[in-house]
DNA sequence: ATGAAAGCGCTAACAG
DNA sequence: CTGTTAGCGCTTTCAT
């Protein structure tokens, strides 16, 4: 009734061998004779047996499993990159223990550190600040830890991220060439280092061409959308809305409806984070693409070659995004009448007369 | 310099006691003397001491990793639900290997293979088609499964899903009181276990008060955007379209557009599955709401209840979703002229005078 | 309340 | 080429 699960004592007895044979045979590491090889196989298959990675690792000391901490599985853009490491770690025989931070520093610390419970081969993080949490842990623990898409700064780690001042650049040049003047640069917390790459990259384009207005919106929809809502519906109106994740683009719609701002009439608007449906809203969205497929498959190498014993110097990629330009950041109306800035000149120049 | 990783041997050395009591400090499991206890707290502090789970795993038979088989991680859907279960493992001192499965039978089954390899304390699986893949090792291997958001047919496992007749039923009946004639009903496959429980219901609700016709899109976005595209301009104009998955709306947006077709005047447009870029386009999409966070939580209640010992006979779980109307299934437009339909019929008719 | 010793399932080292 | 033995790091008897 509560018969134990096969063994590798149980497939050894059954195939009239030695334990170590067995293992030999299904880890094809030294030659076994054809014939006890196929004994071997046929009690396997008979018995259901499937071999106990945890107790192999123990005593090889060669694990099969890795580590990955993204801020939040819910975020499409941590799923597809979650998604490519996957495929990647199944190609090479691995498999992930898959964990999110929450975007909060404590929890991720904690969370690398039961990930290093489990002894892992390596561990692909995407780090919350500057430090990666529980990096001394990792470090005494001798497991390879490769951080991807946000940089810690001033770190020594393996690192794969987009070149993200290139691409905000990118960005505001194609706004500053459209005629946009003052643009306003939405993201959750500007203290994360991808999140203050694109905002350097922006404020170093526009130079003194154009206005850049920062503002914090926090991490979740419903906060970004009431935050951009509160600022365009008061004070000088930007001719430009540059949103620096996903979150934040999806917030921006919701608040420029709110605000009833036009786009690109009023207002342009470009997001960071490339989705499929926004070549499908009305007007489709200007974004900057990131390379997921290559961040992945970028950040699950580097891990494997320190895995093989890759002693050179931590390595830092960085990755070329695509702007796909599409009718939201189409080039502003020449006539000051017609524009958001003009209305709330009028409508300034109104509330003073009385 | 490759000193090895402190063991419970070191520590309880260090601490001066033996590595029994070592592992009752750290599990909680018998008193030991408040000086003792805390010696051995020092001595893990200042040793940077990680337990090893897989060995602890090894001896007591208690596994806390269990697993999880989605079809892809980079839809969003799926994302969400894997990013509830890890919330709830987590509470509950459990961590998650996740795998895909990529909608292939054959993979599913290999990755519930390599899933078992470890020992989990039991298994959420998102299954293919009316089999969950390698069920008989895992019943050999006595871990329970939970079958999440798709019901194997004829299965007698623990199951939560949403209610899809009803779901998809209430979609139906929402757009005949529109006034729509003939439903376009656009999935994936057919023969996937919910999206034919989605298209059982529409074709109940519809009796003979509306036309459904049923076409298959495939799993890909460029895929069900073509055959869309090719329905859509081809043949008589249906006066509505239900898309049954995420996917297969993305798709719709396009072949819509390229067929030149009006929402909601030409046609209306329902999805299955509800996401936050739905209410920011124009018009917005009328959508069932999944209860994501429910079917998590009940999936991962479900499995932890096996787990702590429940024998009681399987049960199946379905969960009520929520249809969030807007305006891309506002009511036909009486006027037969202005309708998709209408010019369909002049144009036709103009080629049959020639 | 604590320690000594056995053993979980596996593979490495050593004999033969 | 194959078997025997030891032991990975932990928890669980079983003594004391």
């Amino acid at each position: 009734m509560t018969s134990k699960l096969p063994s590798i004592r149980t497939v050894a007895s059954r195939a009239g061998v030695s334990t170590a044979t067995v293992s030999n045979v299904l880890n094809a590491r030294r030659s076994v004779a054809p014939e006890l090889a196929e004994r071997v196989r046929a009690a396997v298959a008979e018995l259901g047996y499937i071999a106990d990675l945890g107790a192999s690792r123990l005593r090889s000391r060669k694990s099969s499993v890795a580590g990955v901490v993204v801020p939040d599985l819910g975020n499409p853009f941590f799923g597809e990159f979650v998604a490519v490491l996957e495929h990647a770690a199944r190609r090479d025989g691995y498999d992930l223990l898959i964990v999110s931070s929450g975007d909060d520093p404590a929890q991720e610390a904690a969370r690398m550190r039961t990930l290093l419970t489990w002894r892992p081969a390596g561990l692909i993080v995407v780090p919350f600040g500057d430090e990666v949490g529980a990096m001394d842990a990792a470090i005494a623990a001798r497991v390879p830890v490769v951080a991807a898409d946000r940089f810690p700064a001033g770190s020594v780690l393996d690192m794969v991220a987009v070149d993200n001042r290139a691409a905000a650049a990118e960005v505001a040049r194609h706004l500053i060439e459209g005629g946009r003047r003052h643009i306003l640069v939405a993201a959750a917390d500007l203290s994360i280092g991808n999140i203050r790459e694109r905002y350097e990259g922006i404020l170093l384009a526009a130079g003194a061409e154009a206005e850049v207005e920062p503002i914090e919106v926090g991490f979740t929809l419903a906060e970004s959308r009431a935050r951009l809502t509160e600022r365009l519906t008061h004070g000088l109106p930007p001719d430009a809305l540059f949103t620096l994740n996903n979150i934040a683009t999806l917030g921006a719609l919701g608040a420029l409806a709110a605000a009833g701002l036009t786009v690109p009439g009023d207002i342009a608007l470009v997001g960071f984070d490339d989705e499929e449906w926004m070549r499908a809203v009305s007007p489709p969205l200007t974004a900057v693409r990131q390379p997921v497929e290559l961040l992945g498959r970028e950040a699950w190498g580097r891990l494997m070659a320190r895995v093989g014993g890759d002693t050179s110097p931590p390595r830092q990629v960085r990755l070329a995004c695509t702007l796909e330009i599409r009718a939201s950041s189409a080039p502003a109306q020449r006539s000051n009448a017609s524009s958001a800035l003009g209305r709330w000149a009028q409508q300034t120049n109104r509330k003073e007369t009385y």
